[in-house]
DNA sequence: CTCACACATTGACGAACATCTATATTGACA
DNA sequence: TGTCAATATAGATGTTCGTCAATGTGTGAG
């Protein structure tokens, strides 16, 4: 129940607005500042997000951006992690499956790096 | 075993950079643009990321940084929601104990409002 | 004091997740 | 072809999470 309708107290400042949002389903770019952001396009932002709610993934972005050649051997990514092999991989294939980091196969090794235009979207929807 | 110890093949390109970063545990601003993130500062980032990695609490911000009143009744974010009342109260919980929103009891309702500071931060983390 | 309402808390339950060990897959080289 | 190294996948396990119904807490009206 809406505070507007309830009771015979003074009701708390006129309710909510309910302006129909013009916010196209698969838009390019949903952000918290829109009114009335759908379902859809949260639980989208909200996958993105979640990529982002794990300090391991948080530690592998951080070594993909700030990898001076721009991209780091899958290898190379485990021991500064501390966990272990199959755990890295795991984390990887987030990233990679929300479009966060890149890779490529080149001979015997898997290389990756971060792809900053999905960063800048996320960090769009935040402001 | 990193790629550059291994083997009597070409090596992919010299090891990652173990620089030692000088990320402060406790600092304001960890990014992820920082060299060698600390797991620290990763749990504490991820946290805020997690809060932001659900559908219900991406649609409360918006419904609270819309707001042109600034804040918004708790009663008025049930129905727009979709959610039950204690789920709502839940999820405005988790975004208060991370700092995202502000709360002020005010008779019988409870006024919410986005904390934009909170977001920059986070949004901050992603640059 | 008592009732009705707004909001928070509790407890339960199924889904999703992080992690590991073990194993499969793929590519290079002898 | 057979072996070894780099990654990925599978399966198992303990934990966290989202949700709801039921209940508790506090506040204003009568």
């Amino acid at each position: 129940m809406a505070a507007t309708a309830s009771r015979t107290t003074t009701s708390p400042r006129g309710s909510a607005k309910v302006a129909v949002p013009v916010t196209a389903a698969g838009e390019c770019c949903a952000s918290v500042r829109e009114p009335e952001l759908s379902e859809v396009d949260a639980t989208a932002l909200a996958r993105g997000f979640a990529a982002l709610a794990d300090p391991a993934r948080l530690r592998l972005l951080s070594l993909l951006t700030t990898a001076e050649a721009g991209e780091v051997c899958a290898c190379d990514l485990v021991e500064p992690l501390g966990r272990s092999q199959p755990t890295v991989s795991h984390h990887l294939k987030v990233l990679f499956e929300v479009g966060l980091v890149a890779r490529e196969k080149r001979g015997i090794w898997v290389w990756y790096r971060a792809v900053p235009e999905r960063l800048d979207q996320l960090r769009g929807a935040l402001g």
